[in-house]
DNA sequence: CTGTTAGCGCCTTCAG
DNA sequence: CTGAAGGCGCTAACAG
């Protein structure tokens, strides 16, 4: 008493042809008359037969699947880096799993794991900071995996993404350049986020690298949001002493720190100066614009897309692809 | 030569037991010897066995999917009402499929039928206005579903969400006690947003029962993003004439518009008030605290999706469950 | 162009 | 507690 529903087979009967036709006819690949597959999809809709995934991955052994793995979805640069790969896949006919790790590794693993039992077409995880595990499973099981927003030379098969540690690095020159002596930066607990902290390394850097060395004062905490968190950790470097320039995760956490400088009584960028990341949209409507860096999220993401479908395909692809940045000298640093 | 890769036989095979044995094994039920079930797993996880879940769909007719529907990533709301539901899905062994529609119906339909393919154990819609073949698809496919942020007395299954339209009416109350007399409203082109329509609605009716009706002027096209078009809005309504008070479809919008306004040279709410929605974190750390209604994103995606669970085990839930919101009276609006 | 055969990997059912 | 048989819906491979 099983067989409820409707399948091929249901719709043969029907159309009085074998289920091989109907198979045929609803993939739309060659081999059935036009006038047969017409009539075959006529009984199929008013049959109201709905087409199972599942039996058809088993049988072929793979899915239309792209299992991707996201930090969070309460952040812009997420989000878009999404949008610009969605798409791509949309159009190939992929649909999207998609899990958020709160940047906890073991949760990406358990997340990979999971996924692998799909059978995935591709995969595609944030970063290139994994438990070794994860990769390892990818490879041995043969799948097309992109690591998007960070590069490697050694990815686990291709990566997208941009430098953060050089990004970092030139945001800390120019700050060097305009004559800023006692830095700070306000992000995450270090650990938390690799790429904020290659961005760190590279600011640490540049100041070492000045004309006299300048240790960078570091602040921040877990908070529930970024504008929050940057206010907050302009509150307690103020507690001790007053930074002549601030470095930020991202201009949200900037902008959360600029109302926490006016609150202060701080203004900005003659008492202090503020560098934020990523150009966010917000930054658009703000009466000062803000020091920053753009990030080609969109295209990343579209980018990260096409080559993960090359490789789909079989197609070979750069196994790495480093995209730019662009320093915005912004408002709310010191002129040269 | 198909069978490459190690299922149950192979691991079976290892172990000297029979497939069944090794499902039992395991999926965790009863009927082995607590023995034969660690000896199996250690051997499963020697071969480095990956379960096919499109293997386990097909034979119990059913997945542990959970699909849902978006209008769009780029939005804290939805971002929140998804970080709500998650938590208690994940706990209970779901992944969720996403997609985003673009506020396009025809878009949803689309996913709909896509998703009802994967045999998925629930599907997740934002909002109650669907093509009507969404809900009757869904309903003769009876799986359980939730529309969430809008609420109807008559969902396709159950809803969770707030009464936008009262919403929208008790922020136009406010309005027209403290004595706004020529209101504005920034948001979306009318269609394309349905709950914020719901809201304008409910604006408009506060301001019909006022002491003296007062027309409502609407401004709003489809912008890159809510920061721009917000500050788009003011500049639109400007050029013909100032309101006293100008309601955003959401915050970011509101301070878009904020943002303009100070370029028009323009003091708030001296000379014009501006009402936001959904108190989203931005307004946590801005000077001036911005009149909105608090939504309850997180819990709604919570009961949500415990509402939700409980009609997958064919427990009986309330069917529509409408969330409070609550009037924030900022300084954006002039005092009592 | 159309049909037949034999699985895909796992689980339900029923028999020991 | 364990195993054998058969099926879930679909498709590759091979006939005609």
């Amino acid at each position: 008493m099983r067989r409820s529903s409707v399948g091929i087979r249901e719709v043969a009967e029907a159309a009085k042809v074998s289920m091989m036709t109907v198979s045929r006819a609803i993939r739309g690949v060659e081999g059935v008359s036009e006038k047969k597959r017409a009539e075959i999809l006529r009984i199929a809709k008013k049959l109201n037969y709905v087409p199972n995934s599942n039996a058809r991955s088993l049988a072929v052994e793979n899915s239309n699947l792209v299992g991707i793995s996201l930090p969070t979805f309460a952040n812009d640069v997420f989000a878009e880096i999404l949008a610009g790969m969605r798409g791509t896949f949309e159009g190939a006919g992929y649909a999207s799993v998609i899990d958020t790790t709160e940047y906890s590794p073991e949760s990406e693993q358990r997340w990979v794991e999971r996924l692998l039992t799909w059978r995935p077409a591709a995969v595609i995880l944030t970063g290139i900071d994994h438990l070794p595990d994860v990769g390892q499973k990818l490879r041995s099981a043969g799948i097309p995996t992109l690591e998007i927003w960070d590069v490697t030379a050694d990815p686990i098969d291709i990566c997208v993404g941009i430098d953060h540690e050089a990004a970092g690095y030139e945001l800390g020159r120019y700050a060097v350049t305009l004559g800023y002596q006692s830095p700070a930066y306000v992000g995450a607990p270090i650990g938390r986020d690799r790429r904020a902290d290659a961005r760190l390394r590279g600011i640490k850097r540049a100041f070492d690298e000045g004309p006299c060395s300048h240790p960078i004062r570091v602040a921040g905490r877990p908070e529930r949001h970024a504008f929050g968190a940057g206010a907050a950790g302009i509150d307690e470097l103020l507690q001790e002493s007053r930074p002549d320039v601030v470095f930020f995760l991202n201009d949200h956490m900037a902008f959360g720190g600029m109302m926490a400088c006016g609150r202060h009584g701080l203004r900005i960028p003659q008492d202090i100066g503020v560098v934020g990341f990523n150009a966010l949209d917000l930054t658009t409507v703000l009466p000062v614009p803000i020091t920053t860096a753009k990030t080609p999220r969109r295209q990343m993401g579209v980018v990260g897309a096409r080559n993960l479908l090359a490789r789909i395909h079989g197609v070979a692809t750069e196994r790495t692809t480093t995209l730019p940045i662009t320093l915005i000298a912004g408002e709310t640093t010191r002129g040269e």
